[in-house]
DNA sequence: TGAACGTATGAACATACGTACAGATATGGA
DNA sequence: TCCATATCTGTACGTATGTTCATACGTTCA
Protein backbone atom coordinates (compact mmCIF):
# COMPACT_ATOMS: atom_id res chain seq x y z
CA UNK A 1 0.00 0.00 0.00
CA UNK A 2 1.56 3.32 -0.79
CA UNK A 3 1.56 6.57 0.86
CA UNK A 4 -1.54 8.52 0.53
CA UNK A 5 -0.75 11.52 -2.16
CA UNK A 6 -3.32 13.53 -0.81
CA UNK A 7 -2.19 14.09 2.64
CA UNK A 8 1.58 14.55 1.25
CA UNK A 9 2.77 18.10 2.12
CA UNK A 10 5.40 18.56 -0.62
CA UNK A 11 8.41 18.90 2.11
CA UNK A 12 11.23 16.87 2.42
CA UNK A 13 11.28 16.05 -1.35
CA UNK A 14 13.28 17.92 -3.25
CA UNK A 15 11.90 19.26 -7.01
CA UNK A 16 13.71 20.34 -10.29
CA UNK A 17 10.29 21.78 -11.66
CA UNK A 18 7.95 22.72 -8.70
CA UNK A 19 5.09 24.03 -11.59
CA UNK A 20 5.24 20.85 -13.51
CA UNK A 21 5.52 18.75 -10.55
CA UNK A 22 2.17 20.45 -9.26
CA UNK A 23 0.56 20.25 -12.97
CA UNK A 24 1.11 16.57 -12.72
CA UNK A 25 -0.47 15.97 -9.01
CA UNK A 26 -3.67 17.77 -9.46
CA UNK A 27 -4.68 15.98 -12.14
CA UNK A 28 -3.56 12.61 -10.51
CA UNK A 29 -6.90 10.45 -9.91
CA UNK A 30 -7.48 9.92 -6.18
CA UNK A 31 -6.17 7.39 -3.98
CA UNK A 32 -9.42 4.82 -4.25
CA UNK A 33 -9.41 5.58 -8.43
CA UNK A 34 -5.60 4.18 -8.83
CA UNK A 35 -6.23 1.36 -6.60
CA UNK A 36 -9.30 0.41 -8.64
CA UNK A 37 -7.42 0.68 -11.65
CA UNK A 38 -3.91 -1.12 -10.72
CA UNK A 39 -6.53 -3.77 -9.09
CA UNK A 40 -8.04 -4.43 -12.88
CA UNK A 41 -4.53 -4.54 -14.45
CA UNK A 42 -3.81 -6.98 -12.20
CA UNK A 43 -6.43 -9.63 -12.70
CA UNK A 44 -5.18 -9.41 -16.52
CA UNK A 45 -1.18 -10.01 -15.30
CA UNK A 46 -1.09 -13.88 -14.80
CA UNK A 47 -0.95 -16.14 -17.87
CA UNK A 48 -4.31 -18.45 -16.23
CA UNK A 49 -6.68 -15.81 -16.03
CA UNK A 50 -5.67 -14.22 -19.31
CA UNK A 51 -6.51 -17.32 -21.04
CA UNK A 52 -9.79 -17.25 -19.45
CA UNK A 53 -11.10 -13.87 -20.28
CA UNK A 54 -9.59 -14.72 -23.93
CA UNK A 55 -11.13 -17.17 -23.82
CA UNK A 56 -14.53 -15.69 -22.92
CA UNK A 57 -13.55 -12.98 -25.31
CA UNK A 58 -14.06 -15.42 -28.41
CA UNK A 59 -16.32 -17.81 -27.33
CA UNK A 60 -18.36 -15.66 -25.27
CA UNK A 61 -19.72 -17.91 -22.71
CA UNK A 62 -18.34 -21.30 -21.57
CA UNK A 63 -18.63 -24.06 -18.33
CA UNK A 64 -15.72 -24.38 -16.33
CA UNK A 65 -14.44 -28.03 -17.35
CA UNK A 66 -14.45 -26.69 -20.92
CA UNK A 67 -12.54 -23.29 -19.89
CA UNK A 68 -10.37 -25.81 -18.25
CA UNK A 69 -10.04 -27.27 -21.48
CA UNK A 70 -9.72 -24.65 -23.44
CA UNK A 71 -7.31 -22.82 -21.24
CA UNK A 72 -5.02 -26.01 -20.27
CA UNK A 73 -5.46 -25.72 -16.25
CA UNK A 74 -7.16 -28.05 -14.07
CA UNK A 75 -10.63 -27.42 -12.96
CA UNK A 76 -9.40 -26.50 -9.71
CA UNK A 77 -7.07 -23.31 -10.88
CA UNK A 78 -10.16 -22.30 -13.06
CA UNK A 79 -12.50 -22.38 -10.19
CA UNK A 80 -10.04 -20.45 -8.23
CA UNK A 81 -9.41 -18.05 -10.92
CA UNK A 82 -12.86 -17.45 -11.79
CA UNK A 83 -14.10 -16.59 -8.02
CA UNK A 84 -11.51 -13.84 -8.01
CA UNK A 85 -12.89 -12.50 -11.51
CA UNK A 86 -16.30 -12.81 -10.55
CA UNK A 87 -15.52 -10.82 -7.05
CA UNK A 88 -14.49 -8.20 -8.76
CA UNK A 89 -16.94 -8.27 -12.01
CA UNK A 90 -15.30 -9.00 -14.66
CA UNK A 91 -17.34 -12.42 -15.23
CA UNK A 92 -20.65 -13.42 -14.64
CA UNK A 93 -22.06 -16.64 -14.19
CA UNK A 94 -25.20 -18.39 -15.40
CA UNK A 95 -26.50 -21.20 -13.63
CA UNK A 96 -27.87 -24.01 -15.30
CA UNK A 97 -28.38 -28.17 -13.24
CA UNK A 98 -25.16 -28.88 -12.24
CA UNK A 99 -23.02 -26.53 -14.24
CA UNK A 100 -21.77 -22.79 -14.28
CA UNK A 101 -21.53 -20.62 -17.52
CA UNK A 102 -19.28 -17.93 -17.31
CA UNK A 103 -18.87 -14.52 -19.58
CA UNK A 104 -17.55 -11.56 -19.80
CA UNK A 105 -19.30 -8.61 -17.49
CA UNK A 106 -17.18 -5.80 -18.42
CA UNK A 107 -17.30 -3.55 -21.46
CA UNK A 108 -14.16 -1.83 -20.03
CA UNK A 109 -11.86 -5.12 -19.84
CA UNK A 110 -13.26 -6.04 -23.07
CA UNK A 111 -11.88 -3.44 -24.38
CA UNK A 112 -8.50 -3.71 -22.56
CA UNK A 113 -8.64 -7.16 -24.16
CA UNK A 114 -8.94 -6.59 -27.70
CA UNK A 115 -6.18 -3.86 -27.39
CA UNK A 116 -3.69 -6.01 -25.39
CA UNK A 117 -4.49 -8.81 -28.41
CA UNK A 118 -4.19 -6.19 -30.82
CA UNK A 119 -0.51 -5.40 -28.91
CA UNK A 120 0.62 -8.81 -29.61
CA UNK A 121 -0.15 -8.46 -33.08
CA UNK A 122 -2.92 -10.77 -32.89
CA UNK A 123 -6.52 -10.41 -34.73
CA UNK A 124 -9.62 -11.01 -32.40
CA UNK A 125 -11.86 -13.51 -34.55
CA UNK A 126 -14.98 -13.17 -35.18
CA UNK A 127 -17.64 -12.93 -32.82
CA UNK A 128 -21.54 -12.08 -32.34
CA UNK A 129 -22.28 -13.54 -29.21
CA UNK A 130 -23.52 -10.49 -27.06
CA UNK A 131 -21.40 -7.78 -27.70
CA UNK A 132 -19.41 -6.31 -31.07
CA UNK A 133 -17.76 -6.89 -34.10
CA UNK A 134 -19.45 -8.33 -36.83
CA UNK B 1 4.72 -20.92 -14.77
CA UNK B 2 2.16 -22.49 -16.47
CA UNK B 3 1.73 -25.55 -18.15
CA UNK B 4 1.87 -25.33 -21.80
CA UNK B 5 -1.03 -25.40 -23.96
CA UNK B 6 0.33 -26.37 -26.85
CA UNK B 7 2.01 -29.75 -25.55
CA UNK B 8 -1.38 -30.82 -24.49
CA UNK B 9 -2.97 -33.75 -25.83
CA UNK B 10 -6.44 -33.35 -24.30
CA UNK B 11 -6.80 -35.97 -22.64
CA UNK B 12 -7.63 -36.30 -18.38
CA UNK B 13 -10.02 -33.27 -19.39
CA UNK B 14 -13.51 -33.70 -19.51
CA UNK B 15 -15.17 -31.52 -22.44
CA UNK B 16 -18.98 -30.45 -22.90
CA UNK B 17 -18.64 -28.99 -25.92
CA UNK B 18 -15.46 -29.90 -27.55
CA UNK B 19 -15.89 -28.02 -30.91
CA UNK B 20 -16.44 -24.73 -29.07
CA UNK B 21 -13.10 -26.00 -27.32
CA UNK B 22 -11.39 -26.45 -30.22
CA UNK B 23 -12.38 -23.21 -31.68
CA UNK B 24 -10.89 -21.41 -28.80
CA UNK B 25 -7.76 -23.29 -28.99
CA UNK B 26 -6.80 -22.95 -32.32
CA UNK B 27 -7.75 -19.01 -31.81
CA UNK B 28 -5.67 -18.98 -28.57
CA UNK B 29 -2.31 -16.63 -28.94
CA UNK B 30 1.67 -19.09 -28.57
CA UNK B 31 2.29 -19.09 -25.05
CA UNK B 32 5.10 -16.61 -25.77
CA UNK B 33 2.76 -13.93 -26.67
CA UNK B 34 -0.05 -14.58 -23.76
CA UNK B 35 3.54 -14.28 -21.61
CA UNK B 36 4.38 -10.64 -23.36
CA UNK B 37 0.56 -9.97 -23.10
CA UNK B 38 0.41 -10.76 -18.80
CA UNK B 39 4.06 -9.07 -18.51
CA UNK B 40 2.24 -5.51 -19.59
CA UNK B 41 -0.62 -5.78 -17.44
CA UNK B 42 1.79 -6.74 -14.23
CA UNK B 43 3.77 -3.12 -15.18
CA UNK B 44 0.11 -1.53 -14.96
CA UNK B 45 -0.95 -3.60 -11.87
CA UNK B 46 1.35 -1.65 -9.42
CA UNK B 47 -0.24 1.83 -7.72
CA UNK B 48 3.84 2.98 -7.30
CA UNK B 49 4.46 1.99 -11.63
CA UNK B 50 0.70 3.54 -12.37
CA UNK B 51 1.37 6.84 -10.84
CA UNK B 52 4.75 6.90 -13.12
CA UNK B 53 3.41 6.18 -15.82
CA UNK B 54 0.20 8.43 -15.91
CA UNK B 55 2.39 11.40 -14.98
CA UNK B 56 4.50 10.68 -17.60
CA UNK B 57 0.91 10.17 -19.93
CA UNK B 58 0.21 14.11 -18.56
CA UNK B 59 3.56 15.49 -18.18
CA UNK B 60 5.49 14.10 -21.46
CA UNK B 61 9.03 13.93 -19.62
CA UNK B 62 10.13 14.38 -16.03
CA UNK B 63 13.16 13.77 -13.86
CA UNK B 64 13.57 11.38 -11.07
CA UNK B 65 12.96 13.13 -8.38
CA UNK B 66 10.16 15.09 -9.90
CA UNK B 67 8.32 11.47 -10.36
CA UNK B 68 9.07 10.87 -6.97
CA UNK B 69 7.35 14.34 -5.58
CA UNK B 70 4.92 13.94 -7.96
CA UNK B 71 3.76 10.06 -7.27
CA UNK B 72 4.86 10.86 -3.42
CA UNK B 73 7.18 8.04 -3.52
CA UNK B 74 11.18 7.92 -2.45
CA UNK B 75 13.75 8.31 -4.91
CA UNK B 76 14.82 4.96 -4.39
CA UNK B 77 11.38 3.19 -5.07
CA UNK B 78 11.20 4.85 -8.13
CA UNK B 79 14.10 4.43 -9.87
CA UNK B 80 13.74 0.47 -9.01
CA UNK B 81 10.27 0.92 -10.58
CA UNK B 82 11.80 2.88 -13.39
CA UNK B 83 14.41 0.14 -14.19
CA UNK B 84 11.68 -2.64 -14.67
CA UNK B 85 9.65 -0.23 -16.65
CA UNK B 86 12.91 0.11 -18.64
CA UNK B 87 13.96 -3.24 -19.17
CA UNK B 88 10.67 -3.64 -20.53
CA UNK B 89 11.07 -0.97 -23.12
CA UNK B 90 7.86 0.96 -21.92
CA UNK B 91 10.10 4.18 -20.84
CA UNK B 92 12.89 5.94 -22.12
CA UNK B 93 15.66 7.95 -20.54
CA UNK B 94 17.16 10.72 -21.84
CA UNK B 95 20.41 11.53 -19.78
CA UNK B 96 21.54 15.31 -19.33
CA UNK B 97 24.42 15.64 -16.60
CA UNK B 98 23.20 14.31 -13.67
CA UNK B 99 19.83 14.17 -14.20
CA UNK B 100 17.49 11.17 -16.18
CA UNK B 101 14.59 12.47 -17.91
CA UNK B 102 12.35 9.84 -18.24
CA UNK B 103 9.34 9.28 -21.05
CA UNK B 104 6.92 7.05 -22.54
CA UNK B 105 7.92 4.91 -25.17
CA UNK B 106 5.51 2.56 -25.76
CA UNK B 107 2.09 3.47 -27.70
CA UNK B 108 0.25 0.20 -26.96
CA UNK B 109 0.76 1.05 -23.18
CA UNK B 110 -0.25 4.97 -23.63
CA UNK B 111 -3.58 3.44 -25.19
CA UNK B 112 -4.16 0.77 -22.22
CA UNK B 113 -3.46 3.57 -19.75
CA UNK B 114 -6.08 5.48 -21.94
CA UNK B 115 -8.56 3.51 -21.71
CA UNK B 116 -7.78 2.48 -17.88
CA UNK B 117 -8.05 6.29 -16.89
CA UNK B 118 -11.29 6.30 -19.33
CA UNK B 119 -12.55 3.48 -17.41
CA UNK B 120 -12.03 5.32 -13.73
CA UNK B 121 -14.30 8.23 -14.85
CA UNK B 122 -10.58 10.44 -15.43
CA UNK B 123 -10.65 12.84 -18.06
CA UNK B 124 -6.66 12.86 -19.82
CA UNK B 125 -5.98 16.56 -19.75
CA UNK B 126 -4.54 18.04 -22.60
CA UNK B 127 -0.78 17.54 -23.95
CA UNK B 128 1.21 17.83 -27.24
CA UNK B 129 4.24 16.74 -25.62
CA UNK B 130 5.99 14.27 -28.71
CA UNK B 131 2.42 12.32 -29.29
CA UNK B 132 -1.29 12.90 -29.71
CA UNK B 133 -4.20 15.11 -28.41
CA UNK B 134 -4.17 18.66 -28.67
C1' DT C 1 40.39 17.51 -5.65
C1' DG C 2 36.78 17.02 -2.71
C1' DA C 3 32.10 17.68 -1.38
C1' DA C 4 27.24 17.96 -2.64
C1' DC C 5 23.88 16.24 -5.49
C1' DG C 6 20.91 13.18 -8.60
C1' DT C 7 20.50 8.74 -9.70
C1' DA C 8 21.32 3.76 -9.77
C1' DT C 9 22.14 -0.61 -7.64
C1' DG C 10 22.42 -4.74 -4.37
C1' DA C 11 20.77 -7.30 -0.59
C1' DA C 12 17.49 -8.40 2.90
C1' DC C 13 13.04 -8.64 4.43
C1' DA C 14 8.05 -9.15 4.75
C1' DT C 15 4.22 -10.01 2.22
C1' DA C 16 1.26 -11.08 -1.62
C1' DC C 17 0.20 -14.43 -4.99
C1' DG C 18 -0.60 -18.61 -7.74
C1' DT C 19 -0.95 -23.54 -7.33
C1' DA C 20 -1.99 -28.04 -5.71
C1' DC C 21 -4.35 -31.15 -2.72
C1' DA C 22 -8.09 -32.51 -0.09
C1' DG C 23 -12.55 -32.19 0.84
C1' DA C 24 -17.28 -30.01 0.67
C1' DT C 25 -21.54 -28.76 -1.71
C1' DA C 26 -25.16 -29.38 -4.97
C1' DT C 27 -27.48 -31.34 -8.82
C1' DG C 28 -29.15 -35.31 -11.74
C1' DG C 29 -30.10 -39.93 -12.63
C1' DA C 30 -30.40 -45.06 -11.56
C1' DT D 1 -31.42 -43.37 -1.47
C1' DC D 2 -26.96 -43.80 -3.44
C1' DC D 3 -23.57 -42.55 -6.58
C1' DA D 4 -21.45 -39.93 -10.26
C1' DT D 5 -20.73 -35.44 -11.91
C1' DA D 6 -19.67 -30.35 -11.95
C1' DT D 7 -18.24 -26.87 -9.31
C1' DC D 8 -16.67 -24.65 -5.22
C1' DT D 9 -13.92 -23.92 -1.08
C1' DG D 10 -10.15 -24.05 2.59
C1' DT D 11 -5.56 -24.82 3.63
C1' DA D 12 -0.81 -25.09 2.93
C1' DC D 13 3.25 -24.33 0.44
C1' DG D 14 6.77 -22.30 -2.50
C1' DT D 15 7.82 -18.47 -5.19
C1' DA D 16 7.55 -13.91 -6.88
C1' DT D 17 7.21 -9.03 -5.74
C1' DG D 18 7.55 -4.47 -3.65
C1' DT D 19 9.95 -1.88 -0.21
C1' DT D 20 13.63 -0.42 2.54
C1' DC D 21 18.36 0.51 3.78
C1' DA D 22 22.88 1.04 2.65
C1' DT D 23 26.02 2.05 -0.67
C1' DA D 24 28.03 3.00 -5.24
C1' DC D 25 28.27 5.66 -9.43
C1' DG D 26 28.68 9.76 -12.24
C1' DT D 27 28.25 14.83 -12.57
C1' DT D 28 28.68 19.61 -11.14
C1' DC D 29 30.74 23.24 -8.77
C1' DA D 30 33.64 25.46 -5.28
Amino acid sequence: MAGSLSSLDACEVRMIDPDRVESVRSSMPIDDDINVLSDVFGLLSDQGRLRLLISLLESGELCVCDLAAATGQNESSVSHALRLLRAHRVVQVRRSGRMSYYRLADSHVRLLLDLGLEHIGHAVTVRMHDGRRS
